[in-house]
DNA sequence: TTTTTAATTATTGTTGTGAAAATAAATAAA
DNA sequence: TTTATTTATTTTCACAACAATAATTAAAAA
């Protein structure tokens, strides 16, 4: 069921696209060192099988027989990608270049994973039939969870208490049955991680990177080497332990119940509004607090990854996000090497970073080796 | 001149060797997925390469043909690892198995690279001569360097000032013109890392390790599914950026001050003695603060990298490292996943971890693709 | 001698490879 | 307009690497 997995080469050639946007043979077998003719051969390949496609009008370019750049190409399949929420359901449709096909967004009750993937099922096909997908390749599905990506036996997860049902459920075997498609299962960071990474422009500059996801509680997404660093037991980046129990973290939670404490009568995350003059001082002392709480996470990110870039993500409005930055940007970070200046930014997604990242799985899966 | 490079499915016979020690031909057919044939060409090669040796005399093992277990061949080359110290200049030489052949230490005055590279080959030479290595295979030679672990151009290092004119140096041309053998130049606490992992038997266990060096300064080698992680610039693992500049940092450089501020009359790390009454308390009190101190430095390691076991590695006696890490074991770590205690050990190789971790880089270098 | 398990050897077909020659498609020059 | 030149890509071709199957040999115990 699994799509014919590529050679070396293949993956490279993807991979230099997926960086450099588009190339012509002659110029990819320069970059991969690779000769001609295995150029001529190899794209041939990925060309049928639809991987990538010949760039039209291509305008003058000198003297010589003009150079036809390749790109990926948007037909060459698609994947599809869901996050399971406390009360929410994400699924997102991505083409082989990554570009978002259709999203769609709901309020649920609480579900469990067999109900969760069966109402996957149901909107993946009504998404596929909506947008005439039902000839394409379909690569696979990817899954965010909240919780360590990994488990001791391999196939069962610590999902958080905020989906009741879903702790040390086998969820592979439930997702799989369920649904026949490839798939994968990723904790949320991560997810976000693969998406910053691709879709946030990242992977042209580095290839070591951190994404802090501030979700229901704090977590990190990290990649080196273009590979995600998972640990041993599946816990990496599972930075929320690094807040004392008894201390507010830098949540949005954590802000939305700062605001109420100070008197706002919000309801929901939604409802932060920087602008509303009744909300500015008190996110402005939060953003003040939190950005020092961060500050540690930053330095030991920095310390133990050194990651070209640290991005934020999460559901905080983006001037929240933005006004974190800021302040972590002018802090005092340890990153004095080569006199660069800390690298945090906000992520310019748009879309929920993890449903993304998820259905890119499959098609990150196509471009490492395992 | 570099050794012809190694198939895939070859360095995955060699990886599976070092980490269960000998195997037959049909268990690591089966171990490694690969038919009986394949491995038989495959095991034909590794023999003629003298990589791998059959084991002479095995016992009787039931009916049938008795298996012939393969190991990695200590004749199928050695490779050299140096250290450059202030002040003291370490060589080794390790068999392909990993084994010590010979070990050197002098003190010399500061050298700067082009007559540190001249006295290790002078020292190599000398070694391989005694030992008898002349025909042998020479796999290359690494070399550990306190500082970061790659540069902004790749072939400059930014050497922390202990070694007066390293700085900037364009090691790698320097040693390879001033050798001629194939080069690896790592960060000393990747090296140690590197040692502890092969040497030290974490890769039985686990494929993602810390390893905390309390040298000259404080450092740490981070390996993540048997690679070094490095980092974007090669900083990874640089945590001395941790400690404030003001607060003395929990390095062997700070024991030595505090006794000596506590009055007693030490000249060099050599001269610490648990035993002695009269450093017994101070090293005690020592103990405490430099565990607290390090306590964060694991609980950051756990969280951002989850390894399945932090090393303690470095210039002090093993007495004071074990009291570090009871303490660290101890303390209220954050690595409570799946119930385990927090894995804090310490080295228990003989000879410096870092230059035997230099020599086992030429051997690393063959176990994973590039 | 038979049975059992380990390891090797044909045998065959597939696949991937680089070098060199050939072809394609443009610009520059005559 | 024609021809030469240049660069990109493709084809041809001889060959090495490799895998899987089946048949064979090896070395022990029953």
């Amino acid at each position: 069921m699994h799509f014919p997995s590529l050679d070396k080469d293949q993956r490279r050639i993807l991979q230099a696209l997926r960086r450099l946007g588009s190339l012509s043979r002659s110029a990819l077998a320069i970059e991969l060192e690779m000769s001609a003719t295995a150029l001529t051969r190899l794209s041939r390949d990925l060309l049928s099988l639809g991987l990538i496609e010949e760039v039209p009008d291509n305008g003058a370019q000198g003297r010589g027989r003009p150079a036809v750049p390749l790109r990926l190409a948007a037909g060459g399949g698609y994947a599809v990608g869901a996050t399971a929420h406390r009360g929410m359901l994400d699924v997102a449709l991505v083409d082989f270049t990554g570009t978002t096909i259709a999203a769609h967004h709901e309020a649920t009750d609480p579900l469990d994973p067999q109900a969760f993937a069966r109402r996957v099922r149901q909107l993946t096909h009504m998404l596929v039939d909506r947008h005439g997908l039902l000839g394409r390749r379909m690569l696979g599905i990817g899954i965010a969870v909240p919780g360590p990506s990994l488990s001791a036996a391999g196939d069962r997860w610590s999902v958080v208490d905020v989906l009741p049902g879903w702790r040390d459920a086998p969820l592979r075997d439930i997702f799989s049955t369920e649904m026949g498609w490839p798939l994968w299962i990723e904790n949320d960071a991560n997810a976000a991680a693969i998406a910053e990474f691709y879709l946030g422009g990242l992977i042209r500059d580095f290839s070591t990177l951190v994404v802090l996801l501030l979700g229901f509680g704090i977590g990190a997404g990290v990649i080196t080497d273009g590979r995600l660093v998972r640990g041993q037991y599946g816990v990496a980046g599972e930075i929320g332990c690094l807040f004392p129990g008894h201390l507010p973290r830098p949540s949005p939670l954590d802000l939305l119940a700062t605001l109420r404490a100070d008197g706002c009568d919000l309801t929901s995350l939604a409802d932060i509004d920087f602008a509303d003059p009744a909300q500015t001082p008190t996110i402005l002392r939060w953003l003040d607090r939190a950005a020092h709480q961060l500050e540690t996470v930053c330095n030991t990110a920095f310390a133990w990854l050194d990651p070209g870039a640290i991005m934020l993500a999460g559901t905080l409005p983006p001037v929240i996000l933005q006004g974190l930055a800021d302040r972590l940007h002018g802090a005092d970070l340890v990153t004095t090497v080569f006199q660069r200046r800390p690298p945090v930014r906000v992520s310019a997604l748009r879309g929920s970073p993890i449903t993304l990242g998820a259905a890119l799985l499959p098609i990150h899966a196509l471009s490492v080796d395992p």
